[in-house]
DNA sequence: CCCGCCCGTGACAACGTTGTCCAGGCTCTA
DNA sequence: TAGAGCCTGGACAACGTTGTCACGGGCGGG
């Protein structure tokens, strides 16, 4: 029996096709297919017939199908760091904001800060054959991607640059925020400043770690190695990392914070701390002015890297773009009461 | 020239295929796949000859095409509220992460609470032909996917119940939580408390506002309509039903929040406020216990909500599953001092 | 009244992959 | 040495859709 040949099918539930809603509306295929997609050239009664039939059967058009047929996939690939990060929830709402106002679906994965996890997973997608990719770098080497972008895959890179390859790329002015940040540190009297953050092989540390050593020089203090912390992530080891700052014969009076995850374990720090210690943390976080005091700090823009990156992203998809660029959005110092402290010696 | 006729095809960047690689390499189009798959039954010259003609073509397969042919996609679809809220970042990380485990990706939507835009997303997410779909409902009315869950797509509903449809829920014990909380401020000696949540059309609204009743029934507290203020979405308005419960002849001594951004607002009232009124929320909120004071809590496992909620998927798919269910988890209270104030009057 | 044009419709190939099946050449044994 | 069996490799169809083209009938104009 052929029929039940052709029922049991590799997929498992047997949707209908259009060549089912064909049959049974009693008209070709080619009829079937236009009556979904609204073109022109059916008659009233004919799509009728076709509307009905589609009903009856429950039939939903393949997207893979015309995919293969049309070349794009209208879908564009995430790949960040992690979702449940609080920095990248409200990045990747936005570039999902951006692909559905063109009519494109969202594919994200999280690279857990891991490049061959990072490398896996845009190749995953590239196979997946996403029209572009936006990529939150792990790794700092990005050739493996030529060959995609060589293809047409259109890629932007966020909040860290592409490594070894020339493309487009949205920034945080991570280098001018942390720079301001410390700035206000000594503009409130404080000499002795620490730095928490994490490994300078991370494009965003280093930068910030470049923006505190510039804004001490400024200052014309000398940097001492005892006040940089590089390369803490475990909660634990930026508890030791702060405890150790502020311990000893000159202890700093103020502790620059180079992300949200670090700034909310050194809040911890500080508050069980008896003498008081100046904050300026980079990237907001929630709740920051309710606390006691409330959190100065540099915040960056998720919603708009997120934004800018996608509008790019499908600016090139209309080859409209043709230059690779790197844009950097600003940072602003929002002040609410740990950077305003005075030294406490 | 038909060879550049066929180069100029509808993609844009004309990708090389298998039949270009096998045409390269000299060998056949089913060989390329054997070698492209890992199969059996090529000699180490044969594949020897592929891989190299992969590499220089910078060839990668065609995963669309492969699906069309398979039947399965190897990806889930993910439709929630809003990706930038702190609560569905690890929801989705936890969906992530299972689906990883399975060799899926994950497309994920935000819905913005809209039930048109939740249908629209869901409806997308089968045309891709996802193999399965993890809902967390903004409407009340899922019959649209009965076509879909007929077809074979697997289907979870998280966080809220599904609507007018028999479908597996993973839920959490929203009823139990808000009672719990609700008398823990009654064991603090309150008896007027105030209740603030979302529109009861919301099924976790509805289940807190329930649970915020029988915790006073319990205690023999009549409960004022005065004290309730429903539906309120915005921090404006969230903001003003928190002034009014507390002015009056006879204002709350404490206030029960109905989710995480309603505290937050409610946070940020009651530090203005000079009575020290009593707080505990629905949901855990980052730094909540650096507040002054702490803020107790009702807090639900959104990462295990995701979990579990994927494996289900995955079960489904597996086959081994067949009867829907309705799973609830059990959440937590976190005292941390807001909740343990005593009545100020 | 007849020719040509336009409109609605359908047959067919193609997208890039994988499953089926068969052919040819090799080795091993009787 | 011949036959059987195995192992490698390739031709072909199919997945569900869309673009191309051709066909037939109705209508308007000459």
């Amino acid at each position: 029996m052929p029929e039940t040949a052709r029922l049991s099918g590799n997929r498992y539930g047997n949707r209908p096709t259009m060549k089912d809603v064909a049959a049974r509306a009693g008209v070709g295929l080619k009829t079937v297919s236009r009556v979904v997609n609204g073109e022109p050239g059916v008659t009233p009664e004919t799509e009728r017939r076709v509307q009905e039939a589609i009903e009856a059967l429950g039939f939903r058009r393949n997207d893979s199908a015309r995919v293969l047929r049309k070349g794009r996939t209208a879908s564009i690939g995430l790949v960040l760091e992690d979702l449940a990060d609080p920095f990248y929830g409200p990045l990747s709402r936005a570039v999902e904001e951006v692909a559905r106002a063109h009519g494109a679906l969202l594919i994200n994965g999280s690279s857990a800060e891991d490049p061959d996890r990072e490398q896996e997973l845009a190749l995953a997608l590239c196979a997946r054959r996403v029209d572009g990719l936006v990529v939150i770098p792990a790794g700092d080497d990005h050739r493996y991607l030529e060959p995609e972008i060589k293809a047409g895959v259109a890629t932007v890179f966020v909040d860290r640059p592409a490594g070894k390859i020339d493309a487009d790329c949205v920034l945080s002015d991570n280098y001018g925020g942390a720079r301001d940040g410390v700035a206000h540190l000594v503009a409130h009297g404080h000499r002795r400043i620490g730095f928490i953050g994490d490994m300078p092989r991370i494009h965003t540390a280093a930068e910030r770690l470049r923006g505190y050593r510039a804004a001490l020089e400024d200052a014309g203090i000398p940097v001492a190695d005892a006040w940089m912390s590089l390369g803490v992530t475990t909660p634990e080891r930026v508890r030791r990392a702060a405890e150790e700052m502020l311990s000893g014969p000159e202890p700093v009076t103020a502790i620059f914070t180079g992300n949200n995850r670090v700034t909310v374990t050194v809040i911890r720090v500080l508050a069980e701390h008896a003498r008081r210690v100046a904050l300026v943390g980079f990237d907001d976080i929630e709740l920051a002015d309710l606390l006691q005091p409330g959190v100065t700090v540099v915040a960056q823009d998720a919603a708009a890297l997120g934004r800018t990156a996608a509008e790019r992203l499908f600016r090139q998809l209309d080859g409209s773009l043709v230059v690779p660029e790197r844009i950097e959005l600003p940072t602003r110092l929002i002040t609410r009461g740990s950077g305003e402290l005075p030294p406490a010696d």
